[in-house]
DNA sequence: TATTCAGTTCGTAACTACACGAACTAAAAT
DNA sequence: ATTTTAGTTCGTGTAGTTACGAACTGAATA
């Protein structure tokens, strides 16, 4: 494979990651912008290189940025001498992809002992499934601290053996 | 608590609990419907009860339950002589809720995958971290089943128990 | 056969989100 | 002091969603 013919498909990916992203809620340039972050060979790209790789305007650039570093998903670094941004993605500790899911599962289980506070009857079918559920998210959510903390250690222990 | 006060309660919460659905990207009026057959002391509705209650037109509902449907949020059950069908929230197993970050895992882990396929070197910065991302993903989605697995233990073994 | 019932489909109007360009800002260079 | 650089903010047009009412369908009833 040539080097062209790769950095033809890394663009052609970075369409296609855009669009799953669109289509999980994220706004269309956000999307882009994250995925050509994530693809091109490039670890840092700037305002304007962003704005010509992906032909957007300066406006829409500068929104999507700004919301891509309050969810954290890219920060930028500067050089001194050098007034530019350069922007990649924000390497954060990989267990911190699930954050999010936890604190959805939390409002989930507060909404629901919420509901079954609420509820006439705690123990018709309908009662009972939302019990069933909140149970299980409450499981979950505690098993993944250990789960955390299991992925830590096998990845170290894989350092220092063989 | 009056019966009054607890279903006024439950009606607020209801536009709540619907809010939040179209946040994660519900449509408003499916949202409604949700949250209406998780939150209310009846646990079957008719089309017509839903379009009273939540005041809005046959067409909404119709085209939101059939989306709630398609998802496997809602079912209908009907009785012999009666023509109406009778809507309710489908009761799946609990640790089917985990199945859509599943498969949303899965799809991240390939695009990954595939992102690092192309890239021109393995082993800059960015390459790394989407690495530890992927292994991370793996050893969690692995973790999975087991955790499916305990869960189903520790619940069937209260049921003996005690 | 006509009518009612229980929804579905379609066309439309109102609303919303998105991206654009133009004007603006603040810091640095000339 | 003026110009350039590197973005940000704002107002606007457009495209896409959403929900509505009206017309329709298909089954059951009269």
């Amino acid at each position: 494979m040539t080097t062209e013919e790769r950095v033809r498909l890394q663009k052609q990916f970075v369409e296609t990651i855009g669009l799953e992203y669109e289509k999980e809620g994220m706004q269309p340039v956000s999307g882009r912008i994250l995925a050509l972050l994530m693809v091109m060979d490039k670890e840092c790209f700037t305002f304007d290189e962003i704005i010509e790789e992906l032909e957007i305007s300066k406006s829409a650039a500068s929104v999507a940025l700004r919301m891509l570093q309050l969810r954290n998903n890219v920060e930028y670094i500067t050089f001194p001498g050098d007034r530019k941004r350069y922007f990649r993605l924000k390497r954060v500790e990989p267990y911190h992809i699930f954050e999010e899911t936890r604190r959805k599962m939390l409002r989930d289980i507060e909404n629901i002992g919420k509901i079954l506070a609420l509820k006439a009857n705690p123990d018709t079918p309908n009662s009972q499934f939302l019990k069933e559920i909140k149970q299980m998210m409450e499981f979950f959510n505690e098993s993944l601290d250990q789960l955390k903390e299991s992925y830590l250690k096998k990845h170290n222990s894989t350092n220092f053996s063989s």
